[in-house]
DNA sequence: ATTCTTACA
DNA sequence: TGTAAGGA
């Protein structure tokens, strides 16, 4: 009738939550339609969730079922964002992931997971004389972990983490920024690359492309003509000619290649869940390997 | 056959 | 919630 079972109403009975209207002559509780109401009414907060105290508040009319509805539907959304959180860590355990650390760094709040960033930049960008434009905007970089965020998300932070932490990896852009500012107080303009620099660049990703899908090797003759070919770009970006004064430019921009650099970027699109960032390690290694330093 | 109370795990 | 007991 209501739904609940012989125990429960006896307890509710004795609970006081919802009396009996009346007794028979033998004990036995009879409930009228009032009484009746109220079992289905806590039947169904109980359904939903609803603990017994708060279903008993309703009855007393202490609280109203749109009162109660909302906290607990706030409740819920909360205990949805820890379980998410959960089960993405135990998925990325599951794959492999080291258990404490994943948790770890799960648990973090977007300022704390900032703060790590920040300290990678205070330690790789603060100490030297930068582009003002560019140290601004590596350092306008936020984190965003999603509340839900997938198992690739997850990881990716936890790879971001590790990687911005790494002395060695430090170290390499700190040799970059040392670098910049050498540069800098050269007179290059070490601001936003030139168009002409960001085409050679895309030229230089498609030319190597092509050659690593057509199976060429870097340390054969057509990829000396690949390599001619992206360097005749590269010498009409810098604007000088395409011979010593191109080798020079091109050593001195070398240092800029980490590899690890760009994977910082592809970790950041996935984490941010902005569109992701194509990942060109591939076509830089090999062109690394023909003798193309920039790219 | 079902419900009642009390009590313990 | 399951179980027991003895009554109604």
């Amino acid at each position: 009738m209501t739904g609940l079972t012989v125990r429960t109403i006896r307890f509710y009975s004795d609970q006081g939550i919802i009396p009996p209207s009346a007794r028979t002559h033998s004990g036995y509780r009879t409930y009228d339609v009032e009484a009746l109401a109220k079992l289905k009414l806590v039947r169904t907060l109980r359904e939903l969730g609803v603990d017994l105290p708060t279903a008993q508040r309703v009855l007393t009319r202490e609280v109203t079922v749109t009162e109660v509805a909302r906290v607990h539907a706030d409740a819920i959304d909360a205990q949805m964002r820890t379980l998410r959180l959960r089960r993405a860590v135990l998925r990325a355990v599951a794959k492999g992931g080291e258990m404490e650390l994943m948790n770890e760094l799960a648990r973090m709040t977007d300022e704390e997971r900032q703060r790590i960033l920040d300290d990678f930049f205070e330690d790789v960008f603060g100490p030297y004389e930068l582009d003002p434009g560019f140290e601004s905007h590596m350092r306008s970089v936020r984190i965003e972990l999603p509340d839900d965020p997938s198992t690739e998300q997850l990881e990716a932070w936890v790879e971001l983490a590790k990687l911005v932490q790494d002395n060695d990896f430090r170290a390499s852009i700190k040799r970059m920024s040392a670098r910049h500012e050498q540069m800098r107080a050269d007179g290059e303009n070490m601001g936003a690359p030139s168009q002409g620099q960001m085409d050679a660049f895309t030229n230089s990703v498609q030319e190597a492309r092509a050659a690593l899908d057509a199976g060429i090797a870097p340390d054969s003759p057509q990829a000396r003509e690949i390599v001619d070919r992206v360097n005749a770009k590269w010498a009409e970006a810098f604007g000088v000619p395409n011979d010593e004064h191109l080798r020079e430019k091109l050593f001195l921009h070398q240092d800029f290649a980490d590899p690890r650099a760009e994977r910082y970027w592809v970790l950041i699109a996935k984490i941010n869940g902005w569109p992701p960032v194509p990942d060109t390690s591939a076509e830089r290694a090999w062109l690394r390997a023909a003798g193309q330093p920039l790219a």
